[in-house]
DNA sequence: AAGAAAATAGACGACTGGTCTAATTTTCCT
DNA sequence: AGGAAAATTAGACCAGTCGTCTATTTTCTT
């Protein structure tokens, strides 16, 4: 194996190690000993894989937006039936990580942006990026759901994409504050009921 | 002044001092060095004001919870309008709050819900208590509305306030993030189209 | 007014944080 | 295979954390 290719393994392997650490306790709470010591790598290597622990606080970040938005794809544009059907797949999905996954599934948007967007600029701004990519594409499919009739709401879908998108991010803080799956459920009912599906 | 007095004083005077600091920083992330220098207040006196640093916690969010749902009641009960009206006018003091509010006037549960909901049960369950609180009266007040005419949907009060207020709390996040009071915008129509008002 | 009690000041200890430099190990090319 | 160059790691560093502890000041009681 190359030394490059190593390296970058290596990266990989403590950003996926960092994952449920900072899912569970946030980023500023989590020490980069801890991270290296789950990892498995000496302490002293942290400042030749990342250039310090806000760059690694991005790489985060980066690589979590990015296979997020890739699996949104998948269950958004690449899946069954009407665009009604795939925003409420959509909608299991979130539901079914928050409540049964492990903590390492958890959203990081919902558990960092709080926390980030009052300490990283940069981090705040590939959060933002983030946000913005899954409501550009949620509105992409509720237009079409709109023209082909399964979402019944003449709104502008961009504004139905981004009151569903924050609605469901307050609903998982919400879940994180009650430890219940009822405000899931009532956020889905008034999901429906504002897109009209 | 009697002692109690001026013991309950600068315990009031701490909590005060610390708000703006917990607001932008979270509770973690901030010392309680940073708070008694803030406060004005040598560090060594801490702890004969509070049992211990969770328990500090703990007081500032059940004060920051009462003070809040007396506004909430102020503006909900107590003034002009019929039920849409009043539920405008929430709308409006929340936004404006996050727009051009102090630091420390800012939602502390926005900023907290996340990291506390995780670190400590017992704050956790003074959030909980709170916002249980807050989707109550909102609820006791979309049935108002109900009754009276000015709210239009025939959702259960209890739905769509949990539907409103989770809406708010992911809108709020969104701001955090995106730095723009287009959330805030977009939300209001949702909410609008929702409660039908 | 004087002694007892309560409250406070400020240093202190044990520990953890991120970061850096010097030493070690590995890699690669001649 | 040998030695230079690069990659990796150990260990120390200093600043900062929470929480404790004792000496001093302030307050109350009689």
């Amino acid at each position: 194996m190359k030394v490059a290719e190593k390296h970058r393994a290596a990266r990989q392997h403590i950003l996926k190690a960092a994952w449920p650490l900072v899912g569970q306790r946030g980023f500023s709470a989590v020490g980069i000993s801890q991270i290296l010591e789950v990892a498995g790598i000496p302490k002293g290597s942290f400042y030749h894989y990342f250039e310090s622990k806000e760059a690694f606080g991005e790489e985060l970040l980066r690589i979590y937006v990015e296979e997020y938005v890739e699996k949104l794809d998948d269950i958004l544009f690449k899946s069954e039936g009407n665009a009604a059907d795939r925003i409420a797949r959509y909608y299991r999905f979130w539901r079914d990580t928050q409540l049964d996954g492990q903590v390492g599934d958890k959203c990081l948007i919902v558990k960092l942006a709080a926390e980030v967007s009052d300490l990283s600029e940069r981090m705040r701004s590939i959060l933002e990026m983030g946000t913005a990519t899954v409501i550009e594409r949620l509105g992409k499919l509720i237009g079409t759901g709109q023209k082909e009739g399964s979402v019944g709401s003449p709104m502008e879908p961009d504004i139905l994409a981004a009151s569903v998108y924050q609605l469901w991010l307050g609903t998982t803080l919400m879940m994180k504050i009650t430890h219940s799956s009822l405000p899931f459920d009532q956020a889905w009912l008034a999901t429906k009921r504002l897109l009209e599906i």
